[in-house]
DNA sequence: AGCACGCCGACT
DNA sequence: GTCGGCGTGCTC
């Protein structure tokens, strides 16, 4: 199998019979490639080029050749591209004799716990029982933010450990994966091996190294860690399990939580799954008994859940102009004066989402993308946030030729940072958003700063919303928290009140008791009353009965066709032509096509399909099946999109 | 993926 | 008359 976008394998000649797995270097066309043996029969229809040389490298383990299958089958990709995500030629090399040395995630599970709660040690001796059981398992570790999840866990990677085997926890992103990387070394006393697309080449190469011949007992790591070649792999713990992070939206469409469960099932071992706020899929799972569950009801450490208030924003609106409620603005004076911190929270880059001349009405639009140019005042730039595009802003209309006509319409965190500057005169405010704060570096930085109280207020996207733990932060304003409930997207409700708990979260975590007031429209709406009552199972309930009827995710499957072209018109066509042959019968459902909500992206126009069955018909042969009976014209793109988390 | 081939526009 | 732009096709 060659890590290119071949589905088939391609027959070559060996000397000695080499086993599935084994890493082969071998010509193709012109050149010398590598790629994996597998257990495909020979294709005797062409004549078969001789094997150049077998890699020094240990051969990927069947539990990682029977996955990546797996894994083609079910997002209907090409093994070769699945393969690809675990292949990667440069990083096979031998190292260098002078190689730098690198800390490989050795381990020393010896070390003494820490001093867990009843609750906690109750979770953490079934979390040990299921690793000391060496099969296949997935528990939902279910537990409210600061009740000490990450510990209890911990106690199962030190079960795996002093059993020999090696552990892959997965988090969503990793640049919040500082405070973890902490947490652990405290546990173990020494630091895991790493792997995100933020590595060098060189440290990819030992530590890819060190995970095939078993010297990394434990890898953190974003979702691409699943493909990595454990040989000796005892558990998979995916952390945040709710994050739509884990999808992967573009070539392999794949969801790593998902497929973490799969993996582990290959690998004859327990799959973890760690949240404070499950998704539906997963708490699904566990009612039907698929899953089990451990709960952590209380705080770990004295502290209690901040009191949740929302500010009806009819009722009391901020001044023409501004943002921020006066009954924002006064809890925030109160927070401050106490010498505590308060925080802001916007999910929304840059300094406003929409540019309008107010003469004509013109919005300034993204010339690629149907989507409005947001203004970054930060960089003095107007910036497409689908595609990068920028453009400065104009000082006269293109539409009207008015000059400096333009106004900013809406707030991003910066226009709110502008707020809290003409409001708190004397206060020092901290905006954290990705296109300011670039790396882990500058995270760790900006999370000093605030550890030492330079900062009295913080403005932050959902970079904020998760992994920090600020003990002087006991107010956390919602600045709109509507804002994710539009657009009828199937998990807009769960998504808004996944984030906005994790937001909650950051309130109040030391002694001082925390309070989170949410500015909202419409407060009677079930998610802002499910946050304000804190009752997740309740709206989790809520969200099943909604989607239960209509065999809607997690009680019926659902697949996207997405058609993509420059020419408007074929993609049309496509998309009507792909409606005529859709497939038919009881349970089975197509929508569309319709235009994508973002119907022009980076100069391509999109059509959307969407296929939903009942639980039980599986999507796969039905697509397949579906696919072959339209041929596509090569100017345009089809992407199927199994599982699909974005409608976008 | 990468490399060759092939068909058009631009320059010496 | 030749160089080179990147669409298209092929690789066991």
């Amino acid at each position: 199998m060659l890590p290119y976008k071949f589905d088939a394998a391609f027959t070559y000649e060996a000397e000695t019979p080499l086993p599935p797995g084994t890493l082969v270097r071998v010509p193709l066309g012109k050149r010398m490639v590598v790629g994996a043996v597998w257990d495909d029969a020979p294709d005797e229809t062409v004549k078969a080029k001789p094997v150049a040389a077998v890699l020094e490298f240990p051969p990927f383990p069947e539990s990682l050749t029977r996955f990546i299958t797996w894994v083609a089958a079910y997002t209907l990709a090409r093994r070769g591209d699945v393969l690809a995500l675990a292949l990667k030629e440069p990083l096979l090399a031998p190292p260098p004799k002078r190689a730098k040395r690198f800390e490989f995630g050795g381990a020393n599970p010896g070390l003494p716990g820490p001093g867990l709660s009843p609750a906690q040690t109750s979770a953490a001796t079934a979390l040990r029982a299921e690793v000391a059981a060496e099969a296949f398992s997935v528990t939902l570790l279910d537990g409210v933010t600061g009740s000490g999840k990450t510990e209890v866990y911990l106690e199962a990677v030190a079960e795996a450990l002093r059993r020999g085997r090696q552990v892959l926890v997965l988090l969503p992103e990793i640049a919040l994966s500082i405070q973890f990387l902490q947490r652990f070394a405290a546990r173990f006393g020494a630091p895991p091996a790493v792997w995100h697309s933020g590595l060098t080449p060189a440290q990819r190469r030992e530590t890819l190294r060190a995970v095939a011949e078993g010297r990394a007992d434990v890898v953190v790591g974003a979702r691409s860690a699943l493909f990595l070649p454990f040989p000796q792999l005892g558990l998979i713990v995916v952390d945040e399990e709710h994050e739509s992070a884990f999808k992967q939206e573009d070539g392999v469409m794949y969801n790593a939580r998902d497929m973490a469960v799969v993996r582990a099932k290959f690998c004859t071992c327990p799959a973890m799954l760690v949240s404070a706020t499950p998704s539906l899929e997963t708490a699904e799972n566990a009612a039907a008994g698929r899953y089990k569950k451990l709960d952590l009801p209380a705080r770990h450490g004295g502290a209690s859940m901040p009191e949740m208030q929302a500010i009806d924003l009819r009722a009391s609106p901020p001044e023409r102009g501004k943002f921020l409620s006066p009954k924002l603005v006064t809890a925030m004076q109160e927070t401050l004066a106490r010498g505590e911190q308060a925080m802001l929270f916007l999910n929304r880059r840059g300094y406003a989402p929409l540019t309008l001349c107010r003469r004509c009405g013109h919005r300034i639009s993204c010339p690629h993308c149907a989507a409005w140019l947001v203004e970054h005042r930060s960089h003095a730039r107007l910036i497409c946030h689908h595609c990068g595009h920028t453009a400065a802003k104009p000082s006269q209309c293109p539409a009207c030729a008015a000059e400096h006509s333009f106004v900013p319409i809406g707030p991003g965190v910066e226009r709110i940072a502008e707020e809290v500057a003409e409001t708190f005169p004397d206060v020092e405010a901290l905006v954290m958003a990705s296109d300011i704060i670039a790396g882990p570096a500058q995270a760790q930085e900006a999370a000093g700063r605030i550890e030492r109280r330079e900062v009295g207020i913080i403005i932050g996207t959902q970079m904020v919303a998760k992994g920090w733990h600020f003990p002087h932060l006991t107010l956390v304003g919602v600045v709109d928290a509507d804002l994710g409930l539009a657009g009828g997207d199937l998990r807009a409700g769960e998504h808004t009140v996944q984030m906005l708990h994790q937001v909650a979260g950051r309130a109040g975590r030391a002694e001082a008791p925390g309070r989170v007031l949410l500015q909202s429209f419409a407060p009677e709406h079930p998610v802002i009353q499910a946050l304000l009552s804190g009752d997740l199972p309740e709206f989790l309930r809520q969200e099943a009965a909604l989607r239960q009827p209509g065999h809607w995710p997690p009680f019926g499957r659902l697949a996207a066709l997405i058609i993509s072209a420059a020419d408007e018109r074929l993609a049309d066509q496509v998309a009507r032509e792909l409606a005529r042959h859709a497939p038919r019968g009881e349970g089975v459902e197509v929508l569309g096509p319709a235009p994508a909500p973002i119907a022009l992206l980076r100069g391509k126009f999109r059509r959307r399909l969407l296929l939903k069955t009942v639980r039980a018909i599986a999507v796969q042969p039905m697509l397949r099946d579906w696919l072959a009976r339209v041929d596509i014209p090569r100017q345009v793109k089809l992407e199927v999109d199994v599982d699909p988390v974005s409608f976008m």
